[in-house]
DNA sequence: CATGAATGAGCCTTCATTCAT
DNA sequence: AATGAATGAAGGCTCATTCAT
């Protein structure tokens, strides 16, 4: 039997998140995928269902970090809850770094992710999400957080301004440094803009 | 493109914003939003190029009226930059706030709005964002806003920010009410999570 | 608007059984039955939801039209039981005569229709089962038909025989004339081969 | 080809009839039948060239069988043709008695038979329709067989009613034991059906 | 001989766009 | 202007067959 070398199922993943950088979900071809990955069109279905399973991979493999960090950031005992919500900040800027593709296609393809309960990435999504509010809550609880904070609006908005601002990164790297965006965020997000 | 009685050109956007808004703009059918408007499939053809012209169209509206809030809003003289800011979320609050499926559009579907120069609503959007910085860097300038904020940086998580918040409200009106979102993202744009 | 000229639905059908007949439902392109019935490929799905809707509605119209004739058959008090079996495997040889490639089709691909409950043609099958079945209980209840002779046995051998019958001479007409297959038919089955 | 101990070949032949006979010829997939065999799909090659030639040996020992037969049917002396007869209708119910998929086969996968030349089952086809006429033939100049009765007409109605009868029976062998379809068959085509 | 991963030709189907009326 | 039937390009996916091991 032929034996496969090196990853490919890895390897379709990272041609994939290229290839939907580039065109977008729907006017990504499989055939250009396999292409990228070095593979033949049809290979690509003994890794993957069909396109959709491919995102699905993609969006599972990346809520599954982020809920594996964040999950145990919220045991730390070390630090404090405005400490947590700097390290959450970060994480977003780490796991992002070095791959301007993927979260190009973190933040425009998740609407296109299947949103079926068999979905691993949705079960991830949703830890995260309560991880995250806990983390706030006890901020609040603890007297560290503005009791005033809405956690959900918190939420929207925290993570809707990362998601931006990476998709921005993204696609135009040179034009300003993902740390001048990462502690811009942190200096808004806990001390507001007034001078 | 002449506009008869009925002005079937809006009427077909409207229809395209349900469509878009509902399917997403790639699975968009033309002959859905035909039969939402009240048309014939044919008949959009004879007030738009295509597809994405009508997606283009919408964004033109849509970003023309920014523009022309955001500037009138740059000259007034009796607010403060803060205040500005403060009616500058008003602004998006407001002109969602009985369109959610136009929210939605507006945040999901940019990434498919074509950026060839031709098209109007880059222009506006340009011209927005010229305004939106320069609101902002008077009030670094007059000090009101704190120096060490970053134009560009804050640009970008504001509107990412109110995108994310507008797209989940749009999406479940009932589970958050858009004035607690509205609040929380001046509190927290003000002033920080701090307590 | 374009206003069909002719039947289309009609042409396709009748370049379908062409195909059919030709290389069999699974080797049959549609881009063959289009081009046959003299219009575009993407056109054929506007008459047919798919391939195999197609091969159902070919069945449709071919048992709709044994059904009515046998129910006809059926109800008749001028003739014996008899008669209408004659009568019957007239009927079968009548639908054909002018049409060896729908006999081909209607021999062969009867295994490739759906047997979906939904199939118009599965009703019209039974219902031609049943009327089949009672002329010939009735015959055997009136003392013209052998009482030893088993119905649902009658029925696969006629079918059978005539089926296969029609199969042969539908591929190569010449060989034997149509009706000396008919005749043959009728002196077997109403007398036997013993001489 | 080579034949090693447990008759590889023979085990893919009945892997194939299996799966031939639940999903029809076009609907069979190569790795099911591999799978069904005990064998690695590509282990399918190392015995057959292809798909086909799987079908094609499954028909050339049936009608090689089928042919042996009637060659020794056709030579006794010690029974008259109308008991040949007899004796060929039992001959195609023992072959098939115990093998109900594989008369599904027989019945509906003739037509994906190649007719090429080549094809050794072609041979005893013919042989065995040539004995068959034979054995009528000599039937009817000894009297004993209607003369009316047309040899090719016969042949046709005979095999096609076993064929559909073996079929049906196949598909659903509690509906009608294999034995009254066997006298049903020896009834009609010895007496006909009138009483 | 045996394996089963890899291949890639092939086709059904969709749907944005066109155009005869 | 309006219609909606007709078009046909395009691509996701299947699976018989191959071949490196």
């Amino acid at each position: 039997m032929r034996v496969r070398e090196g990853n490919k199922e890895a390897d379709i993943l990272d041609a994939a998140i290229k290839v939907f950088a580039k065109n977008g979900f729907h006017n990504a071809k499989i055939y250009k995928i396999a292409e990228s990955a070095g593979i033949a069109t049809g290979s690509v279905y003994l890794y993957f269902k069909n396109k959709e399973a491919i995102l699905n991979k993609i969006f599972e493999n990346l809520w599954g970090q982020l809920y594996q960090a964040i999950s145990e950031l919220k045991q730390r005992n070390d630090i404090n809850s405005i400490d947590k919500i700097d390290q959450l900040i970060n994480l977003f800027f780490n796991i992002f770094y070095n791959k301007p593709e993927l979260a190009i296609v973190f933040v425009n393809e998740q609407i296109n992710v299947s949103h079926k309960k068999d979905g691993l990435w949705l079960k991830y999504n949703e830890r995260f999400i309560e991880d995250g509010e806990e983390i706030l809550t006890d901020g609040i609880n603890k007297g560290v957080i503005n009791p005033n904070i809405n956690v959900k609006a918190f939420r929207y908005f925290l993570l809707g301004g990362l998601r931006y601002m990476l998709d921005n990164w993204a696609k135009d790297q040179k034009a300003l440094s993902i740390n001048i965006l990462r502690q811009n965020v942190k200096l808004i997000i806990k001390n507001g803009i007034l001078s």
